[in-house]
DNA sequence: ATTTTAATTGAATATACAGTTAATAATTAC
DNA sequence: GTAATTATTAACTGTATATTCAATTAAAAT
């Protein structure tokens, strides 16, 4: 009936409740009839906004790439001396703030779904890629100072992506109650034994 | 009509075709009716044997845990070296074969219902804590052997199985056209590194 | 003040789906 | 050879789903 909000405050709006749902029940629980319910409108609302409920997953896609690209964690520039920086950065990238960024839950959901979409496939190879990149440079810059020893800055950069991905595999299936840290700390610590050791 | 099947071949036949269309379809697509059309059999026959698509669902889940934890592929008692008989340990847990012995998308599938299934979820758990049993042990013994140096061999196993499942998740978001075994090989080059470190 | 645009709802549709119940035919047990 | 069992289908139900279309109301533009 009324007229009281406008486009770019609803969608973000909807994706907020998109999210919420799925983390709640999943894609499968997540219908366009519970997402309209948690926000009390209409559900032809959310199709006049997004057309297709594809179109909306592929919004929300978008926005937790984003999310995790905006790398307000990776800002360590404060930091003068070289080999603390370096420790820094590793901390964070094994940090449980970090892994949390997104609801892992969701987050796993949506990699399920790459193997059956090349569109959301290629959203997430973008987002990987754009952290790779940063890492490679950093792993460069470090080795340049002899902070680290690394003659393939691409490859380190994947086998500390690998570590911090199989981490969060090993919160989910082979945590033993202990806190997270406690294993962070030991991919972390293979993480820089790798890098320091001049094998990559 | 006809009875010409009896239960105990039927039910494989059925978590068969179960799985093929999962490949091809995903979860949302695997229905009953397309299960049941790949067989030419009747939908309700499928219910018949497993009442509900839950039970079939976990049915399926077991037998894929079952094939991925008979460890045909770990028997290497016939490799008398332990140096030897540890690197071909190392190389069959990076191999392209170990690596799918279960469609990575299927695999993923579950792994992502487990999120919220507490059933899946334990499923998968014992099944991890098999495996990482194994690996503990045979740490264990190959640093008691000297081929390795290893004070925790839990954490030494569970560090085998983060690069392993880093792996799998490189392969699917990482890779950039190069075969999986190049950056497997670096994957497990740094296992070896940590494992001979003293480091865990 | 009037027209145009956009937010919002209501009702309706078509479809796909899991599951039920009853019937039929073949196999097994006795 | 008859009875019990079980494999199999047929017909059906109920429900949840995404999406469409038309109507209404408020705000923005003119």
């Amino acid at each position: 009936m009324r007229k009281n909000q406008s486009a770019e405050l609803r969608k973000p709006e909807i994706l907020e409740s998109y999210y919420q749902v799925l983390i709640e029940e999943g894609l499968e629980g997540a219908s366009i009839g519970k997402i309209a319910d948690r926000l009390n409108i209409h559900p032809s609302l959310i199709i006049h906004y997004f057309k297709t409920k594809e179109r909306m997953k592929l919004a929300l896609v978008d926005l937790l790439v984003e999310k995790y690209n905006a790398p307000e964690f990776l800002s360590l520039a404060h930091i003068e001396d070289n080999e603390e920086r370096f420790l820094a950065l590793m901390e964070t990238l094994f940090s449980f703030e970090w892994s949390r960024t997104v609801d892992p839950g969701v987050h796993f959901g949506f990699y399920y779904l790459s193997f059956r979409s090349e569109t959301i496939q290629a959203r997430f190879k973008e987002m990987f890629k754009a952290l790779r990149d940063h890492l490679k440079n950093q792993m460069a810059y470090f080795s340049s100072k002899g902070v680290i020893k690394v003659q393939d800055p691409e490859k380190a950069a994947d086998i500390i992506i690998t570590l911090m991905e199989g981490l969060e595999f090993h919160s989910q299936f082979l945590s033993t109650g202990k806190p997270f840290q406690v294993f962070a700390q030991a991919a972390k610590e293979t993480a820089i034994l790798a890098l320091k050791s001049g094998q990559l």
